[in-house]
DNA sequence: TACGCTCTACTACATGCGTCGGAGGTCAGG
DNA sequence: CCTGACCTCCGACGCATGTAGTAGAGCGTA
């Protein structure tokens, strides 16, 4: 059979990198930032340096992706988040739930609650949530 | 013993893809199976059906990883999970904290709840660990 | 015995992501 | 005007992952 192509590429949502995130975090952080300022915030959390085109990179796709935006102004570009690190969170934290808790918020929240140490404060302001939830669904 | 070279190849935990979570899925769900068996469930769970050697090689990798054994029964082989449901979800769980909330369990918590809806009786149960965890650090 | 199944081993290939290097534009200072 | 510092663009590479084809072994049955 020689060859033969019918199938459409059917366009998936873009995912985030781990490093992509990270340069998103550094973003989250400073509001604004130049390629630079990123690449700056980033090393001075890392020992092995990125270079800087790797940053660019990043970038550069996170904008295509849509995640980002940016506007030249003067000499460089300036970058900016177009995704909140709360949307990205929800976002994380309900595919994590559907994947291993079959959508059951319960049993992650169980599962978390079990595993993890929580501070006293963390504890009460659980407590009044939980106060909250109960009243909003009775 | 002379050698040059200080770069150790610095061995990196295995990861899991999400098509090989869904085979480890599999495994958790019959306790054994052949990679036939393995097949049959995921396709039918699907639209688009894996090949065999799809699952074959998933199930490989898997073992090389060190997230499932196999033994040789008869015909073929029957592979068995070697990492517990439960371990995979709390590692998840805990990576996504880290990276989403600084490590903080709490935060992690409060935006579940804000987020998700939970059932009356998911709610008790919340209030009861709650209670539980509060008890257990006073 | 030869056919047909089924199983494993090996190879392959596209895509995504982490990571850069080099080419070429622009601007400030000597 | 030349140099150096910076910036962006483009191409590239290696590895992981999702997915599969092909070859060859073992076995049951006509």
């Amino acid at each position: 059979m020689p060859l033969k192509n019918s199938k459409k590429p059917a366009k998936k949502d873009p995912e985030l990198g781990d490093a992509e995130l990270e340069v998103l975090k550094a973003l989250w952080d400073r509001g604004e930032a130049t390629v630079r300022e990123v690449l700056d915030r980033l090393n001075e959390k890392r020992e092995k340096a990125l270079a800087y085109t790797t940053v660019l990179t990043f970038l550069t796709r996170l904008e295509q992706k849509g995640f980002v935006v940016s506007n030249k102004s003067g000499l460089a570009y300036v970058y900016k988040a177009k995704v909140s690190r709360n949307k990205i969170a929800k976002a994380r934290l309900r595919s994590l739930m559907q994947q291993m808790f079959d959508g059951a918020p319960g049993a992650m929240a169980l599962q978390l609650m079990e595993n993890e140490d929580f501070s006293p404060e963390e504890i009460d302001e659980l407590r009044v949530l939980i106060e909250r939830l109960d009243s909003r669904t009775s």
